[in-house]
RNA sequence: GCGGGAAUAGCUCAGUUGGUAGAGCACAACCUUGCCAAGGUUGGGGUCGCGGGUUCGAGUCCCGUUUCCCGCUCCA
């Protein structure tokens, strides 16, 4: 997390300086088509089917509503991103321990986060005048169509039949339907870890300030979902709970808000398609005392759109888990000989977003000189990239497969490898670059004899020339990133 | 949820006043070439989103439904 808005990482920005003979550069401000352009977001759709990221759920029965799979890359694209938050999270720090709790909790878990209360009010719709009235409300509301006329008289409309908008699923827990108790998919994951709050600090003999990080799967019944990963029913999301003592949390709230940005600025997106938003009063969610946004430009129609959420809870959930479950959930600090209820920096990241972000930031066309037309690049950091290398034989002659395959062999206990011998080694370049592979290494004429291979670099398309025994090395160096 | 539009091969799309489905690209095999896509030959793929209806006959007309897109609405 060292990278600055003004040093993106490298792999996302021309290694050279921009030659003319690479038409567009991976810069979105100087390239011709990036993802501002109204129609890549189809194209991106288009590519993530084509070549095995995104596939649409239950696709042979007509689709299901709002909800992806990620094919053999995408996979690989997001498992990687999800990799680099946990260990930015984790691995690196002795201050977060991480956590994967239960989908499936406890029903008054979210009475007391307030996700039951806030949204079991019936609404009714009108078809008429396309209003929309809480159905316990009627005989205060207005009709749109008719302000000046006494609340409650609906007579011009067509009132629907009141309904539960509760954004949870639900379920039942227990075999027998009748009698089994009900609970809710995890609209959100962050109640895992505050439940889990003391098993954790008391486990691991951690001390405030410290964090817990998890991720996993969250699932709410959006009223409008879209926007191919964007906003979806189910998703995914990458979560770190910091608990703080009173009085310090604005600090380490700014602490994180950086930390936070800095890490999606090493992830490879690009600094002028970043931006907090901060939450307004009337943004702010109910347990929130002061809230950011992460948004990234995904161009198009979307813009700006939110990321990843920076809040700061304070104690309402410590507080309502507390209440609701009637166990004192305070911290001790020793040192100091006093209780209290830490206050919470939340860091709420959606892996979905993130993963949709990577790729709209790393989709461009490009023009090759002599070429009427270009290449499809997916400028991926190659830190995330789902192969990292593919091996080629320049041609079927001269136990060049044979090398090539014997490369691969080495290699793939380490890296994400591909091998591939069919069609020109043009081609095999093109299909390597439109999945962002970062590097292709061909075996040529000259292979056998001086046990060397080139390495074609996806950016700027120079050519190394390296050592076979020294590829592992020369790999690694660069995908350090 | 409301209004509008759309759905035909993996992708992008043709398909006439209803007459049992096509192109380009992609993909696979073989031949050829060999460092930046498109050479040759051959081939696999579609019950035209799904379900009804009208008709001798429906990709085409009608109804319903699902999914996607655009607006509105909603949004922790």
């Amino acid at each position: 997390m060292s990278a600055t808005p003004s040093e993106p990482s490298s792999s996302n920005s021309s290694p050279v300086s921009a030659d003319s003979s690479v038409g567009g550069t991976p810069d979105a401000s100087t390239s011709a088509k990036t993802a501002a352009s109204p129609d890549v977001m189809d194209k991106l759709v288009s590519l993530c089917k084509r070549r095995g990221f995104i596939f649409q759920s239950s696709e042979i029965y007509g689709g299901a509503g709002s909800v992806w799979d990620y094919g053999p890359l995408g996979v690989e694209l997001k498992r990687n991103i999800k990799d680099r938050w946990w260990n930015a999270m984790t691995r690196e720090r002795d201050d977060i321990e991480g956590l994967d709790a239960a989908i499936l909790m406890h029903p008054r878990t979210w009475e007391a986060s307030g996700h039951v209360a806030g949204f079991v009010d019936p609404l009714v719709d009108c078809r008429t005048c396309k209003g929309r009235f809480r159905a316990d409300k009627l005989e205060d509301a207005r009709c749109p169509r008719k302000p000046s006329r006494e609340p409650g008289k609906f007579e011009a409309c067509e009132l629907t039949e009141a309904r539960n908008f509760n954004l949870m699923f639900k379920t039942h827990m227990g075999a027998l339907e009748e009698s089994a108790s009900v609970v809710y998919l995890r609209p959100e994951t962050a109640q895992g870890i505050y439940v889990n709050f003391l098993n954790v600090q008391q486990s691991m003999r951690q001390k405030v300030p410290f964090g817990i990080a998890q991720i996993g799967k969250a699932f709410r019944n959006e009223i409008t979902p879209g926007n191919f990963i964007f906003r979806t029913r189910e998703f995914e999301q990458m979560e770190m709970q910091f608990f703080v003592e009173p009085g310090t949390d604005m600090r380490w709230f700014e602490e994180w808000k950086q930390a936070r940005m800095d890490w999606h600025y090493a992830l490879g997106l690009a600094p002028h398609r970043l931006k907090f938003h901060q939450h307004t009063d009337a943004e702010l969610a109910h347990y929130a005392r002061a809230a950011f946004d992460v948004t990234f430009d995904f161009g198009g129609t979307l813009g700006f759109q939110e990321i990843e959420g920076v809040h700061n809870r304070g104690d309402f959930d410590l507080g309502q888990h507390q209440q609701f479950s009637g166990k004192k959930l305070e911290y001790y600090d020793q040192q100091q000989n006093k209780r209290y209820l830490p206050y919470v920096i939340e860091t709420s990241v959606g892996a979905d977003r993130v993963t949709l972000a990577a790729l709209v930031n790393g989709y461009r066309e490009e023009a090759v000189e002599g070429e009427s037309e270009g290449r499809v690049v997916l400028g991926l950091n190659a830190a995330i990239a789902p192969i990292k290398a593919a091996v080629f034989p320049l041609t079927k002659k001269d136990g060049q497969p044979e090398m090539a395959r014997q490369i691969v062999a080495d290699l793939r206990d380490s890296f994400a490898v591909d091998y591939d011998e069919t069609g020109s080694i043009g081609k095999r370049y093109r299909r390597q670059d439109e999945v962002g592979t970062p590097f292709c290494i061909t075996v040529d004429t000259e292979s056998a004899v001086a046990q060397s291979v080139t390495v074609r670099d996806r950016d700027s398309l120079a050519q190394d020339r390296v050592d076979v025994s020294k590829l592992r090395s020369y790999l690694a160096e660069r995908l350090r990133v």
